[in-house]
DNA sequence: GCCATGACTTATT
DNA sequence: TAATAAGCCATGG
């Protein structure tokens, strides 16, 4: 018998990846963030790196919307050429996003929540 | 428990 | 513009 309430395969680091998972489903269509931006506003400030494992451990049915999660320079992060980059794009596109070469220009498309945006996803 | 790896970022040169 | 370094830390061997 196990002597706590926690799952037995459940990763230690479950609380960061929900909270990650909470603010990627809360950037809008046509719209991207930086790795970086999740982990600010999921209250990870330096852990961009967590977001990627966050992202890669997310189960599939949570239809998160992770092609919108870019680098800091509005890079797509998986090797150019690679089918997941090319998924990417694709879905990025697909919601009238301008990618050149496998790129994004942040100026125009990085999201910028404010305040009641980001109070309703607390709601969740 | 140590070590390498990685869907990263920022500062520095 | 590009390369380097350092900080970050969960995860797997």
């Amino acid at each position: 018998m196990q002597s706590d309430h926690k799952a037995v395969d459940m990763p230690a680091a479950t609380e960061p990846y929900l909270r990650i998972w909470h603010t990627v489903k809360l950037i809008p269509v046509g719209r991207v963030a930086s790795y970086g931006q999740i982990a600010d506003l999921a209250g990870l400030p330096g852990r961009a790196r967590m977001v990627g494992k966050a992202l890669q451990a997310a189960p599939k049915h949570m239809q998160l919307p992770w092609h919108r999660v870019l680098r800091s320079n509005g890079h797509i992060a998986f090797p150019v050429g690679s089918e997941t980059a090319e998924e990417q794009k694709g879905r990025l596109q697909s919601e009238d996003i301008v990618v050149l070469k496998y790129r994004v220009r942040l100026v125009d498309y990085q999201w910028q929540p404010d305040l009641a945006e980001l109070l309703f996803g607390l709601a969740f």
